[in-house]
Order: C-alpha cells, then sequence, then structure tokens
DNA sequence: CATGAATGAGGGTTCATTCAT
DNA sequence: CATGAATGAACCCTCATTCAT
C-alpha cells in the first residue's frame, strides 16, 4: 500500500531460476559456517549471495526453506563422499569413507561439518530439526548399506548386527564434527579418530 | 520466619545474592532444555526464575554471563556423574559412568545432556563456544585421570594412549548426546551405543 | 479461433489490449471482494486475472489506476441497476430500484457493494478517496433525475427539495452497504431498510 | 541474540502504564483519522505517540490490538454523545443526541467518523471488522433502550417495531459518517440529514 | 504484448539492555 | 536488591514497480 518506486534499477544480471537459487544455498552454507544458525540472517545471507534481501523470497519462501535447502546441499556432500570412494572391499571401503571425512573436516571451515552440526542443535525450530533427523536417517542408510554388502562379501563378520556398526561409524562421524566444531584439534590431528575407527572395524572383521 | 500477609501481594522478597543467582541459573537451564540457547531469550529467563527482567542484570552483566553460568552448572552435574561412582576399578568405573550417562539421556529431555548439546552448537556467540570449549576439556581432565587410575591399577593396558582412550570415551559420550538431540531413540534404547562402549573398553582391557 | 496444441503449454495468447485491460479489472473486482482493497495486491490481482505480474503495468501505469478502474466499472454495475428498472412511475421507479438494491445486497458477498464499500474506507490513498466521491456524484445524479421526472411526472410533490430526497435515497443505499460490510445481516433480512425506504418515499409522495 | 546495546537513554520519561496506553490510544486515534487504518503503520503511531516504536509492544501485543483499542475509545465517545444528553422525553433525545452527531461530524477530522468508519472498511483483518461489529451492536443497544423508554413514555407509538427505529436512527447516522468521509459536505451542511431524522421521527411519534 | 527475476524501502515485531523509581 | 517502562537496532518478510528478455 505504500509507495515503493525502486528508482534504481537492477543491478544483476537475471539468471535462470536454478542459477540463482544455487547462489543463494551456496551463501547460505557459507553464512552458517561462519556466524552459525541462529545469526544466519537473511541480511547477511543475501549479501553473501550478492543479491537483494527481497530476492531470497523470489526463490524460496521463507528463511526456514533456505536453511533446509542447504542442509540438503550438505547430505549431497555427504552422499558424495561414499560415492566417491571406489574401493571394492566393503569393510575397505568403510575406512576409506571414514579417511575422507577426517580429512574433509580438515580443510577450512570442517568441511560440511560447521553447517551440520549447527542445524542439529539449531534448536527446536520449526521444521528444522526434523529435517536433521531426517538427513541422518538417508545417511544412516547410507553406511548400512556398505555394511550389509560387505557381510554379503564375507569381509564383515555374518553375525554381527548391520545397525550396530552403523551406528558406531555415524558414532565416529559424530565425533568428529563436534570436535571441529568446538575447536578440539587433537582428536583429528593426532589421528585418535582414526584410531576409533581402526577397533570399531577389528571388531567387526570377519 | 515471617508469615506472608495475604493481603499483601507476594512481592519478591529481597534475597541473598547468591540464592537469586541460583534460582536464576535453574531458570536458565529450564529454558535452554525447553527451547535451545536461541531461544533462551533474558524475558524468559526471567519469567522462569520468576523476577523481572531488570533483575538479572543485577546478578549478571549481559545475557552471555548468564548462559555460560548454566554451562557451568552442567559440568558440575557432569561431575558429579563421575564422582558419584564408588567402583574401585577405574575400568569398571569408566564403565560404570558411562551407564550413568545412558540413563540420564533417557530421561525426560536428556538430562543435562539436552542443554549441554544446545550449548555446543549454539553457534560462535560471543564466549560461549569458549566457554563449551573450556567445558570439554574439563572433561576430558576427568576421565583422563580415571583411565591413566586404571593404568596404576593395572587394568587397563599400560602401554595404550591415555588421550586415545579418554577421545574414545568421550565420542561416546558425544554420540549418545547427538542421538538424544535428534531423537534418534534407537542408539540408546536398543543398546547400540552401550555395545560401542564395549568394543572401545575391550580394547582397552589390560 | 485456432485450436489450441495441447503439447504446447497454453501460454498466454497476445489478447486486444482492450480486452486484456477488461480481464484484470474483473480481476481487481474479484480480489477486491475477496480481502478488501488493502489486500489488493498486484500479486493477488495478476493471480487471479491469470497474467504475470509485469503485464498489469503494460495495461496500467500503477496499482491505483487497477483500483480506480475497477471502481469505475463498479459505477457501471450501479448504472445498470439503475437503467434496468421500466417501471413507468419515477416514485415506483425509486422503490423498484431500492429493491434491486436490497437484493443484489443478499448476494454472496453483497454483489459490487463489498468492493465499493471497501473503496470509500480505503483511507486516504492516493486519488482513490477522490475518485470514490466522484463515483458518488454520478450515482447522486442518476438518483436526483429520477426523482426530478418524479415532480414533472406529479408522482413526487412539488414543493420538494430534489436534493433532499435524493440525499435520503442514498442514506438508504449506504446503510444497506454499511450492514452488509459488517454482518449485520438483520437490516436486510428482517426488511427494516425496506421499511426505511417507504417512509421516505411515503414522505416525498404528491 | 544480537548485540543490541541501546547506549543512548530513554529520553521519555517513566510514566504509568495506563497513561502511556492512552497515550498510544490517542496517537492510533489521530493517525487513523489523517491516514486510514491500513496506513496506520506502527511507526507512525510511535512517532504521534512520541515514543519508539518498541515502546508500542510495552503496552500492546499487537497492532490489532491497539486498533482496537482506539476503536473502543470512539465507542466510548459515542456512548458519551448518547449520555450527555440529559432531554427527559426519549423522542425528543433521541432528535437531540443525532444534532450532537451532526455537530460531531462537522468538527475538524469529523469527530470519531474518520476513524470508525475506516475501521469498518479495513478489510477483513484479523479480528477487527468483528471488532466493529460488535461495536455496532453495542450502539445499537444504546439507541433501542432509548426508543423503548420512549414507548413506556408514550412518546413513541407502542405499534412500533423498536429494532425497526433503531435501524432507522443508526442508518442516519452511518450516512452522515459516509458523507462526512467522502467529502460530501452538504448533506450535513445543508440541513439534508437533519431533516432525514426529522421524517423517521415523524413516523415513530406517538 | 507478455514475462518474471530483481529490487529495497518499509511493514510488524522481538530483543538485550538501561535506569529512574 | 528489585522493578518494569523505555529504547532502537535488527529481525523476517511483503510489496509495487522496473526492465532485459
Amino acid at each position: 500500500m505504500t509507495v515503493n518506486s525502486p528508482l534504481i534499477p537492477a543491478r544483476n544480471r537475471r539468471l535462470p531460476a536454478s542459477e540463482r537459487r544455487q547462489q543463494i544455498v551456496d551463501a547460505v552454507l557459507k553464512v552458517v559456517s561462519e556466524h552459525g544458525v541462529p545469526e544466519a540472517t537473511t541480511s547477511r545471507i543475501a549479501e553473501a549471495a550478492g543479491v537483494a534481501e527481497g530476492t531470497l523470497y523470489v526463490h524460496f519462501s521463507s528463511r526456514a526453506e533456505m536453511l533446509i535447502a542447504g542442509l540438503d546441499a550438505i547430505f549431497m556432500q555427504m552422499l558424495g563422499l561414499v560415492e566417491s570412494s571406489t574401493e571394492p572391499d566393503a569393510l575397505l571401503r568403510l575406512k576409506d569413507v571414514a579417511e575422507r571425512h577426517t580429512r574433509l573436516m580438515s580443510t577450512e571451515q570442517g568441511g560440511f561439518a560447521y553447517p551440520w552440526v549447527e542445524f542439529i542443535a539449531a534448536g527446536p525450530q520449526v521444521g528444522l530439526r526434523e529435517a536433521v533427523a531426517q538427513t541422518q536417517i538417508r545417511a544412516f542408510r547410507l553406511i548400512w548399506e556398505i555394511v550389509e554388502e560387505g557381510k554379503a562379501q564375507g569381509a564383515i563378520r555374518s553375525d554381527l548386527d548391520s545397525d550396530q556398526l552403523t551406528w558406531e561409524w555415524l558414532s565416529f562421524a559424530w565425533a568428529e564434527n563436534m570436535s571441529c566444531l568446538m575447536g578440539l584439534d587433537d582428536f583429528l590431528a593426532n589421528g585418535h579418530s582414526s584410531r576409533l575407527m581402526d577397533i570399531i572395524l577389528k571388531d567387526a572383521r570377519a
């Protein structure tokens, strides 16, 4: 109802919606990494994406939706982590993926760990925590399938509960995330986490 | 003890500072448990403590300070968890404390774990994340000393890196916290976390 | 008339400007009826008209202009109401038109009255209130001419001030509009408004 | 969660809550009169009240509540209008109150008419239109009781439907409001509305 | 003619913090 | 010690309008 006259013309080239959307999702992850979910304000996201705040709402219907899109992108990274391993032996592949995880944690900003744990503990916000749990369940399945494959191969003892090993693997990943988040570098740097994975896998070996 | 005149509304009696402070800290933990750190507003804290908002600032100089005081209180609970175990064998004590941790997680809202993980992931807020890391380091020492005691006792293999086992134990605790936070009940309920601890301790046994 | 290929999605065919304009005006009335003037946003209007938002500005230079066009359309309906009465006796015609007005009010959402009163009270917006007043003045003339005709016919007492009776007739119409708008159904349903018109006309009868 | 440090101290003397509330309600009426309900923004209201925007929310929980409080204040004016008449004859009192209404309309900004009709047509906003209807129902009762009193006195014909006369009286008031709102000064200034009331009351006289 | 991505001012609301009482 | 009214920056989101396509 107010007289809104945007006298200054659009500075940003028009972009296909999907491309702009991707820009925004990237901006979400960047901002969440740097500031955490609660401080991932729309104004910061817009600035990081190089668009006006209003533009965010052309592509997403709410801040929550942007955050969830960011979370989805993180899951895709996790998926990439798992799928990029070509190790045929499932047990060794679990180790291989774990090592990739460790390396990713050591990169700048802890790879996807930062935003991911931020999401987990973002507080019981609208839909966000549920979305996070869903992500975990999807991750669970990814690992679980490797475990099953290992049992079929005979690389993993057949009397082992697949859920059990999957939980253990995830515990390892969580611990790396947490320690990374808290700046407790020792855990990764000194090979402690790596050795935890060894213990877990040793127990699983056929 | 004076009888409160029912005619005069029960205005908040002047209280010794320490007592009022405690009230407020309790309120902080309650609010953080229910709403998470970002939603732990001063107005909610004041309401939960039964005082006016201004009163908070008589006892704390900022909201961050209140949160950190809450975090400290949580560490004290963790301390209680460890110290309440009278198991003489250090290895068994590690198991005992782990079991107490599991039980605590299973209570409504995960005992102190809930606010604790909320703190961890509260984002890089002023001073808060550093305070959380400090808490972890203190917790590390608590467990580390049990480990050392175990090695002195001969219950834990002497060639084991104490840091390593301590990290592993903490990984277990973190995993329980995370799964609790995400509502992934299976991990605790079906004994998966308990079995992870078994693997860890088996590896450590002398 | 060309057959729309079902394979090519029905993109909005180029339309003669006047036709498109009419579509938009219809949409304005629909949206104003449902949501009121303040909530008659360009996005809602565009959606109701089945065009893109930008298209609105091909045919109108501002939202205010669209609203005024809608208001004009309403006056045309009012005109239709008056002109559709073929009652030769002017006094009876006043009654007849009043009855049509009452019936129109009773239809879903009060016929054109709904958007019309919305316009009246849309607040002193740019140009809108002035346009509304103009509409009223035009309506005044419509009724006033019937009154004059009645006096010429001898159906209405010649000593009556034509303005007076016209105002009274409009008062009746306003009251019906207002009560309709406020959901005070009694006024129309129980014949109160009708009886008010009777009193007014009785006083005017020659 | 943001660092909010209001460095500039409060400029406004602390005031009893009820007094500040009244200030705000007055500001609401002023702003609504000048700009209409849709443009009665919190920022304008705050400015008119001479307080910060945040202060509004210390005393009201939402803009809607402020508007409804304004509406209530208007009803109180209407009540004052009715109660200030000491005319013992109920029929004459109806005339007297009508005259006061007319005079009020003629004062700057149409007395309460402006905000009142603004409210009526504020669009189907949350609770607002319902609140307006309630106000009308209360006004209806005020007039209805005078009518009943008149019948008891014998000043008003006993076979007259009290509801009917009450509706007629309200129609008069509505018409004055509407014309005032639309700037159609003739209706009031030239005594047309006054004469409408005469017709209505003549019909009611015993 | 028609589109729809982009804009940025402004909307209502919340918040940590202050200070006169 | 305790209060709570007052603050204003920042929050998320909506809007009328523009213009390259």
